[in-house]
DNA sequence: TTCAAAAATGTAATCGATTACAAAAATATT
DNA sequence: AATATTTTTGTAATCGATTACATTTTTGAA
């Protein structure tokens, strides 16, 4: 092959001296094409190196076969595997992607709703920034009968399709753990509690801990951003508290391993002094020293359903807006940070 | 807003009687249109909510403004790092990016390059499989005069435009920090010889040795994929040894991680009875006990240079046919892992 | 005022595939 | 053999923007 143009259906059409519509139907495996002619066109098409104009077809079609991939941040592994597993179905069904993230600014998640409502993507996938107070840039999408489905981070109460795990358990069910360890003052160090994510693990936290009698103490709940500095501040604050706490359930790996390290480097040990459970079931949980007792966080699977939901809609094989909610299994993986009693 | 046709030029140019021609230059801000007719078109282009039909765009000027990003994995700290900084990239001048990755598999490879090919990117930015060993799949691009950008790990001996670090002086600067420490059975653990970034590393590790007059011990030379149970094996082979070596220079921090959790979860001591270095800088390094000491790599800028020069060849402001080699600065962040003699 | 040059706008072909509708060819029915 | 059906193929409009070339309008110099 040289450098220069590319073969159309035009040329393949003439030089096999039929029309271009019958080579537009063998192309696309076309039953009205006989079988004779389809084997022609294929094997011309295939000498001749042809490949499909796409730009031409989504022009006609006015399908663009992209779906748009709205994410808070890049840089977290719970991020890239709900990539992953986007990634993964839009390639098997054959779907372009275009991928955009917002660093947790509002403002730059309007303008990456604006940018690929102007691309035309097919279908959105999103998760909400970190301050997202409003959801008006997801009208236009509405608006436009483009469905958008929500995963983990999501709007709450309105009838978007969104995927989630059960978060209020998760929190129950970590907090109860380290209740059933014997920890009764019990640290909580997570994130802006306007986000359903937290909120969610938030109640479950206090659920917990009512259900055990045990009073919440709104002291020793620490919202922060989740930096790994969020835990080393964290960390030295709870480090003055006299009496210390005896557990932090913790809703980051990563701000719960350098709260931990913190507070080694402080003299303290964990569970010993103080149990600690994390959250996402990052690689870093099984690697620092002790293991970090986490919740597993399915993001590949996340991803791979919110895909396959939106993709099946957009093929026509089920309705989106027949779906609510779905709810991903997830589960506490115990491990020795959390493990006063020794077990295990 | 309400569901239905979009608006075109035509609806546009129809509304304020006048032709096509003039809206389409208004509306890329031809200096030939006079401003008080652009000021018209655009504001009712945006009253209307017009937004340009890309598809007809790039089927006529025969552009697609998208590159493609091909990359060995997706989930590891310096693939996402990469992408990010292409990513970042790509948004500031307007380009979509398609990204593909292969699992490591060259089979899966061959397959994405097809598929950006049909895709028609207009650019290309590459990292090759482990065990890619043709490159023909990059011939198609380079035939149709599609530019290509490899980093990482690259293609050898050839003149396409390649982003790297300096693997070598990495490996040389590693293994001389730990002679300096003393040590003298130093292990490498490391992956498939026959990429770049490994092979360059290894004869940095070795000219370091040798420039010591400390003999290669080719017994100490472990090739594995560099996954974490890659380092758990290592470190249980290690154990083996008598006598055993005193350090180790490992390819990967996560490998680095498991090796040195296997080493303590034995009884042995980092960096008293060995000491460590790793690879990446992953977050991952800064967070285990000891604190690993790792080469920076610094991958968002990696990806940011990769893209700009792509970029600017497709834009005209340079030619990438003239750039041959970039070479990103790289560190050695010395941390407790592999400090004998304890300073710090 | 007249005319040349410059500025602004318009006409119409083009990019490559899809598809409604029309027509031809192949096959079946009487 | 004549006609009806079914199968296969063809014609031509269409999607929405770009742009070479043509035309009109404006500006300014003589």
């Amino acid at each position: 092959m040289i450098k220069g143009k590319d073969v159309t259906i035009y040329d393949l059409a003439t030089e096999l001296n039929i029309s271009v519509a019958t080579v537009s139907r063998a192309l696309k495996d076309d039953p009205v094409v006989s079988k004779k002619t389809k084997k022609r066109i294929f094997e011309l098409a295939e000498k001749r190196g042809y490949r499909t104009n796409h730009y031409a077809r989504n022009l006609r079609t006015q399908e663009t076969n992209t779906i748009g991939f709205m994410i808070h941040e890049l840089n977290s592994n719970f991020a890239n595997s709900v990539l992953l597993g986007v990634e993964k179905v839009a390639t098997e069904t054959g779907y372009d992607l275009i991928i955009a993230h917002s660093s947790e600014s509002y403002e730059k998640e309007v303008a990456n709703a604006k940018n690929l409502f102007n691309k035309r993507v097919d279908g959105l996938i999103a998760s909400l920034s970190f301050d997202t107070k409003s959801y008006d840039h997801f009208k236009l999408f509405a608006d436009k009968g483009i469905p958008v489905v929500f995963f983990d981070r999501v709007e709450k109460g309105n009838d978007n399709t969104v995927v989630i795990i059960d978060n209020y358990k998760c929190g129950y069910d970590a907090t109860k753990h380290l209740i059933e360890q014997g920890c009764k003052r019990i640290a909580h160090i997570t994130s802006n509690l306007g986000r359903n994510v937290y909120s969610e693990r938030y109640r479950g936290f206090r659920d917990a801990l009512y259900d055990s009698k045990i009073d919440l103490d709104e002291s020793l709940v620490f919202v922060d951003n989740l930096s790994e500095n969020a835990g080393i501040q964290a960390a030295k604050k709870i480090l003055r508290l006299n009496p210390m706490p005896d557990a932090a359930f913790i809703t980051n790996d990563f701000v719960a391993a350098a709260f931990i390290k913190t507070l080694k480097e402080n003299g303290k040990k964990v569970p010993e002094d103080i149990a600690v459970v994390g959250f996402n079931n990052d690689a870093i949980a099984h690697l620092i020293e002790p293991s970090l007792t986490t919740v597993n966080y399915p993001g590949i699977e996340m991803g791979e359903i919110a895909a396959r939901t939106l993709i099946n809609h957009l093929k026509g094989l089920s309705n989106i807006h027949q779906i609510n909610t779905v709810v991903i299994n997830s589960e506490l993986i115990i491990r020795k940070s959390s493990l006063k009693k020794g077990k295990l």
